[in-house]
DNA sequence: ATTGGTGCAAATGCTTTGCATAAAG
DNA sequence: CTTTATGCAAAGCATTTGCACCAAT
């Protein structure tokens, strides 16, 4: 992966935003300082710095993606009105966190837990060496 | 609610699949029933249905909208290759069922809980009677 | 020099909407 | 009769892609 400005500046600006932006709204303020960076290639390096682990791609709200500059593990909440991500702090313990800290202030109305993974077709697939 | 065979016919088709079909999945098999349905009347009889409870909207994994006739709390798991949803079981306990019995045969790779709530913000906004 | 990245515009794919007609209550 | 739902086609919106040019290694 090539270091570019572009990149470079999507990142650091990524980390600055607390609140889990959209690929619009983060071109939006990388255009400040890059008023040539098109919004393709802001969807390109969040792409890619998801796969590569570096950021954090948040496809579970139903809406628009939004990406994360903190990757270590903790759970969200998001507002089925306005669409908006903010973190919730759960207690430390198995893999799923189980108690919640601090809900940011939301009025929680529900909770689910979404696992992600791979599915027995898939994995069959990939021993057969179909796959990537 | 007007009871229309479309929407009877969605409803029963759906209840039918235990594989979490999209909108245009559902479509293909109550076309079978109903040859002159559009594809229109299907999202939007789906979308009336789960505003009223009658059937889940399966919206967090970030690809296409999927949709459930079972309406009982559960959880479920997603595969990032092919996109599939199956159900999961969890321990009953608390709102939270923090610890999976049986991942139906996929390879658990991360999970999340998702909370959803409304933001302090629709919160004050909603007292104002600025929503609704 | 080579390969990967960029900007632009066009294309894609899912979902929603406007509108005239049809059916439910 | 009144109101809601339907079918069709067109529009909408987020995201991706083709392509010629540019820049990093």
């Amino acid at each position: 992966m090539r270091m570019t400005s572009q990149r470079e500046i999507i990142l650091e600006e990524l980390k600055k935003l607390k609140n889990h932006p959209t690929a619009d709204e983060l071109y939006l303020v990388v255009k400040k300082r890059l008023p040539r960076i098109s919004l393709a290639t802001v969807y390109r390096n969040l792409e890619q710095m998801s796969e590569a682990g570096i950021i954090k791609k948040l496809e579970y709200s139903g809406r628009q993606k939004r990406f994360d500059g903190a990757t270590h593990p903790h759970n969200h909440i998001h507002c089925i009105r306005c669409g908006r991500i903010a973190d919730v702090k759960t207690r430390p313990g198995n893999s799923v966190h189980s108690i919640i800290k601090d809900a940011a202030g939301f009025q929680v109305i529900d909770d689910q837990i979404e696992f992600t993974g791979i599915c027995p077709d898939c994995l069959t697939t990939e021993n057969m060496g179909n796959s990537h």
